[in-house]
DNA sequence: CGCTGATCTTGACACTGTCAAATCAAGTGT
DNA sequence: ACACTTGATTTGACAGTGTCAAGATCAGCG
């Protein structure tokens, strides 16, 4: 009685043979709980207006997801790979890779205080997920969280990798300073969404002034390396 | 029938005639919902175990709290002051200040990994607060979250100002580099505790290597100023 | 047709936050 | 001793929540 607008609305008869969802439910599911986390919040999530949205009953999606936990955890995979493409498309080939690199780390901050929800959603630990081992040779020593988290990671790491073979930056190990940036960015972003940052300029110059902190270095009042 | 425990128990006179909770009620509910964080995260903390907990009624923490939320915020406030203290307690005044602000930096990472769940609320916007004006003289003209939550900041400006009275790090505004040191130890906190640092070594190993280069800078090849 | 397996629905359960109204405790003024 | 007031606490109720177990419905295949 409730299932009337699909399986005997109106509709053509080429629409209305298609069955049920086919196997685009869970699909539907992914996009639809994005489009309601992106307007109200994660909180604004459950699973019965989900399914209410889509007009299919309440426990329709847990064919598709364990709970609802996982369901949440596919939608901040998704959009790693969302953030991913920011940074690597941020920032022109033709500029000197320091630049780029800048723009990279701008796009990530860029991309937490525009998609604020989605990136706590991202790095909400909203299941015990499954640890996993990574994939490139040169970081298959550890664990970590998900390929797709992965590329973020990679994107930067490429891009201090083209620093530093245009002599751009220091030499160390590139996968440290990677770490380091990423750590930074990070910081930077997660004290911007949550009002925790002390600044009175605007980001984008706080951003220039302690990247350049970085590049510079902070030791020593004329830059040269403390003795200690 | 269900209050028999306190009014008439078989407690002594002095001890049976403290009425209620006196107003002791809303420190034991703080109390109690830290005691579920620590143990089973915030997720596990509702009002009624939490009541249940306390032998209270379901609502009872409502004369004290408009609701969850402001009940989980003043347990997060809480969380800051404590973090201010390890972060002002690191270090000892005879070390060199560079050692007290490494030392500061890595309590602050310490804080974040031993009281994970803690940190986590600490900087959830459980709730929308109102925002607050800087109380020093130096940070009143920007809005930042609370007292309790400046204080870690200030501990930290603190601690470069006296590097820099020192000459051990570079004399900029000392609120930039505050801001971008907060910034990086913030990512490597939050990373570390969502599992998305990329590293093969132990975190003190890693600290070390991302502060020194902070401090020595990571711009050019041998430590100079790129040109452009 | 009937069978099988995937897909989806219905009913139910235990649990949640919180409002409204009632109850209780204790102090104050008379 | 009494009523009155004010704060503290409980009880009842309601609308929601996630999710399990059982059933219904469908598509395709023999």
């Amino acid at each position: 009685m409730s299932r009337s607008k699909r399986s005997e609305g109106s509709r053509s008869a080429a629409e209305a043979q298609i069955p049920y969802h086919k196997g685009n439910l869970r699909h539907k599911l992914l996009r639809e709980a994005a489009r309601m986390i992106a307007k109200s919040g994660v909180e604004a999530v459950s699973m019965r207006k989900l399914s209410d949205r889509l007009g299919i009953s309440r426990t329709a999606a847990y064919h598709y997801f364990d709970n609802k936990g996982e369901l949440l955890a596919a939608v901040g995979q998704h959009g790693f790979t969302r953030l991913a493409d920011r940074v690597q498309a941020a920032g022109k080939p033709e500029l000197p890779p320091l630049d780029n690199l800048r723009q990279a780390l701008l796009a990530y901050v860029r991309f937490a205080t525009e998609e604020t929800e989605f990136f706590r959603l991202m790095f909400a630990n909203v299941l015990q997920r499954p640890v996993q081992i990574g994939a490139t040779a040169e970081l298959s020593a550890f664990r970590f969280s998900s390929p797709e988290a992965f590329a973020v990671f990679d994107a930067l790491l490429s891009a201090v990798k083209r620093c530093q073979a245009d002599r751009c930056i220091r030499g160390g190990d590139p996968l440290v300073v990677a770490n380091t940036l990423h750590a930074f960015i990070h910081g930077v972003a997660r004290l911007a969404i949550d009002d925790h940052l002390k600044i009175q300029c605007s980001m984008e110059e706080f951003l220039d002034q302690g990247l350049d902190a970085l590049f510079s270095g902070l030791g020593g009042p004329a830059q040269a390396r403390l003795p200690q």
